[in-house]
RNA sequence: GGGCCCGUAGCUCAGCAAGGAUAGAGCGGCGGCCUUCUAAGCCGCAGGUCGGGGGUUCAAGUCCCCCCGGGCCCGCCA
């Protein structure tokens, strides 16, 4: 498979034995952190461990069933150093108690000093309490915190992978591509600060008709030069050669007559953007098309320039567009090598001597409906039992649950997207040395990623392996959107846009047009777009908005960055560095908030990690710079009294460190002036 | 028809993984605060039958069942 970097770097992976590639399930990777003491990134996390840990072997000796994970520790309401578990409520019964007796009689199992920072165990309304020490756990965060250590992973040295973006190179970055490459971007910088080596790849899907109707149209108009950017101008040819194609077919009958209007229309908005292309490409059919896919995937040379030559360009011009906001990778994936390089072959070789190929005609097909009735891995992943496949067979409704057949190649022989994404599984467990690998794809895909994790688990591979990292749509509120007809708001178009406005804010107060205060507009820009489509649940249809990406004020990325900057200020002009403080002197509510809500940070970032959710961290940072604000009104550093104002500056520069990691980890650019 | 996902304030969303101690933000609306570390900020007011109904439980926004509403998928498209 070729390798091809950014930098015009160049490798071959090295194959590696199916040994390695298996995978723990997800729930056993997990812990709640670093045990070993003394040499946690997370504090809190450890003493929430540690207490857990003590209420239930407690609860074990008393022969009560019952146990509480880390993550079930909470803080109380009423007390801001007290943090606990509902332990008298979950028992009560099994002993015959009330609760407070029952959970007193937990605590008086429990040696308080086994705990990290813990002060005193108590009981109060059924909950076992302890009281945390501020003299100690203070310390320990802001030093972690103001290192940007708070929260680190030890390496793992282990390498997962994550393939995201992977969009069609057939026109330019949409906002919906964009969620696609922010999140998986996101997601990767998670991984990493956890420990692991990441490895980002991204599939470059030049086998398929979308870029063989681009490419058909390419090569009629082969003696234009490309003009601006090059996914922009390759994007008008599609549209352009879609238009000629759905009209044809409209023509010949094959489509519906009223969709004729809107293609007329289409081949109006290519000629008002370039006309060379709307003169220039008046011809097209689908056999012609059909053809010149065949060629490529054969091999054929004067075919494969054309194809090139397009996915290169408009990958070219992706590439400026994800270079903008920092997101990069490490390695692009060519689906038209994973054909010729015999990928496809040897996925095909290997389903074959499972016993579940099929044929129909000369189309291939993996034969679900068996796999389903006769493995109980490929039920495992449709999330059936043995019983209720023997009870859908019975009632005749299997196939509506899961689709008898999974096709692989068309019946002349090309292959599907389908077909090659096996093979490109394949390709990911043997070609690669990584652990496991987080395909970030679109809800809609579901069923194929499910059935390409059947055809992993009858190739002989553990399914677990792939992990679906699925995300919904993003629906742009009022506009409608379609590349095949040249319909659509770029990702360029939404940051040159952000960008104008962050320059008119920065015009406004008096700041000039630089060089310097050019770059702080493109930051910011990047930071309110990447915000925006982060910050909701993965899981969720984001609703955009035009004006919410343009909206600089609270929870959004500007507003992130801005609290950065604020607290990066008053370091700077703080001057040196105390080399110590006294926590006792961080005692207002919102002092102690913040160090607590800093201590909070680890288990937010393995939240995001374990429940696949990038946007937990934005929320969390969002917060975390709300609170700090509200510190920064009232509570003046530089010229605080002496002892206080070391204390705060150390607050400080936990905050900026835990707001920095935050944003580097949601992908938002750090700025320090703005 | 079947499968998966979503439904919390006028709008956009957290909270559901691990059921607990008074349902949270932002935007929008109304009213305040710039001689003090950047007002992209802060403070206050108004706004909720957590889609509906059952069930489990000492305890349900959170778990289970049914229903209603919305989205996506069920192609030899990707």
């Amino acid at each position: 498979m070729r390798i091809l970097c950014p930098g015009g770097c160049s490798a071959r992976p090295q194959p590696v034995s199916l040994g390695s590639a298996s995978a723990g399930s997800l729930t056993t990777v997990l812990n709640n952190g670093p045990k070993v003491k003394g040499m946690t990134t997370d504090p809190l996390g450890s003493m929430k461990s540690a207490l857990a840990d003590e209420v239930n072997k407690a609860l074990s000796e008393m022969g009560v069933e019952e146990s509480f994970s880390p993550l079930q520790v909470a803080r109380s309401p009423k007390d801001v150093d007290v943090y606990g578990l509902p332990v008298g409520f979950k028992i009560a019964r099994h002993l015959r108690r009330k609760p407070d007796e029952a959970a007193l009689l937990v605590a008086e199992r429990i040696d308080a000093s086994s705990i990290p920072y813990a002060e005193e165990v108590r009981v109060e309304a059924g909950y076992l309490n302890v009281r945390v020490s501020r003299e100690t756990l203070f310390k320990d965060v802001l030093s972690l915190a103001s290192r940007e250590e708070l929260g680190r992973g030890e390496s793992k040295g282990e390498k997962l992978m994550v393939e995201h973006t992977s969009v069609n190179p057939v026109h330019p970055l949409h906002v919906g591509s964009g969620r696609n490459a922010i999140i998986g971007d996101s997601f990767a910088r998670i991984l990493d600060f956890l420990g692991w080596d990441v490895r980002r790849h991204y599939l470059v899907n030049d086998c398929n008709l979308q870029v063989a109707i681009l490419a058909a149209g390419r090569s009629k108009i082969r003696h234009l030069k490309p003009k601006g950017k090059p996914d922009h101008w390759f994007g008008l040819i599609y549209a352009m050669a879609n238009a000629i194609l759905e009209i044809g077919r409209i023509k010949r009958g094959e489509s519906e007559e009223g969709d004729l209007k809107e293609w007329e229309e289409t081949i109006e908005r290519v000629r008002a953007q370039d006309p060379e292309i709307a003169e220039g490409l008046t011809e097209l059919d689908d056999r012609y098309v059909m053809d010149l896919l065949k060629r490529y995937q054969s091999g054929d040379p004067d075919a494969r320039e054309v194809f090139r030559e397009v996915a290169e360009s408009v990958l070219k011009g992706f590439l400026q567009t994800l270079g903008r906001m920092g997101i990069t990778y490490d390695q692009f994936d060519w689906e038209s090598e994973l054909i010729w390089e015999s990928w496809v072959r040897k996925s095909l070789e290997k389903l074959e001597s499972s016993g579940y190929l099929g044929r129909d005609g000369e189309a291939i097909y993996v034969d679900l409906g068996r796999a389903i009735r006769e493995r109980e891995d490929v039920r495992r992943i449709f999330g059936l039992t043995e019983d209720e496949v023997r009870r859908l067979e019975e009632e005749g409704r299997l196939e509506e649950v899961v689709p008898p057949r999974f096709y692989l190649t068309r019946s002349d022989g090309t292959w599907l997207y389908t077909g090659t994404d096996v093979a490109y599984s394949l390709f990911k467990v043997e070609a690669t040395d990584v652990r496991r690998c987080y395909n970030v794809i679109a809800t809609e895909q579901t069923l194929e990623q499910k059935e390409v994790r059947a055809s992993l688990a009858l190739m002989g591979y553990d399914p677990d392996f792939l992990i679906h990292f699925a995300y919904e749509m993003v629906n742009l509120v009022g506009v409608r959107m379609s590349g095949r007809r040249a319909l659509y708001i770029t990702l360029d178009d939404l940051l040159d846009e952000a960008k104008a406005k962050v320059m008119k804010i920065l015009e406004e107060r008096g700041m000039g047009r630089d060089p310097e205060i050019e770059e702080i507009a493109e930051r910011v820009a990047v930071g309110a777009l990447k915000y925006a489509l982060i910050n909701v649940s993965p899981t969720k249809v984001v609703q955009f908005r035009w004006e919410r990406v343009l909206d600089f004020e609270t929870n959004s990325g500007p507003f992130v960055q801005y609290s950065y900057t604020r607290a990066h200020n008053i370091l700077k002009k703080a001057g040196e560095i105390p080399e110590s403080f006294d926590p006792s002197k961080l005692s207002s509510d919102l002092e102690v908030s913040l160090v607590y809500m800093l201590a909070e940070f680890p288990e937010k970032v393995r939240s995001a990690y374990q429940l696949l959710r990038p946007d937990l961290i934005s929320q969390y940072a969002n917060e975390l710079a709300s609170t700090f604000n509200k510190f920064y009104e009232t509570h003046p550093v530089i010229n605080a009294p002496e002892g206080t104002r070391e204390a705060r500056m150390w607050l400080v520069m936990g905050v900026r460190g835990v707001l920095g990691k935050a944003l580097d980890l949601i992908g938002v650019p750090r700025l320090e002036r703005m």
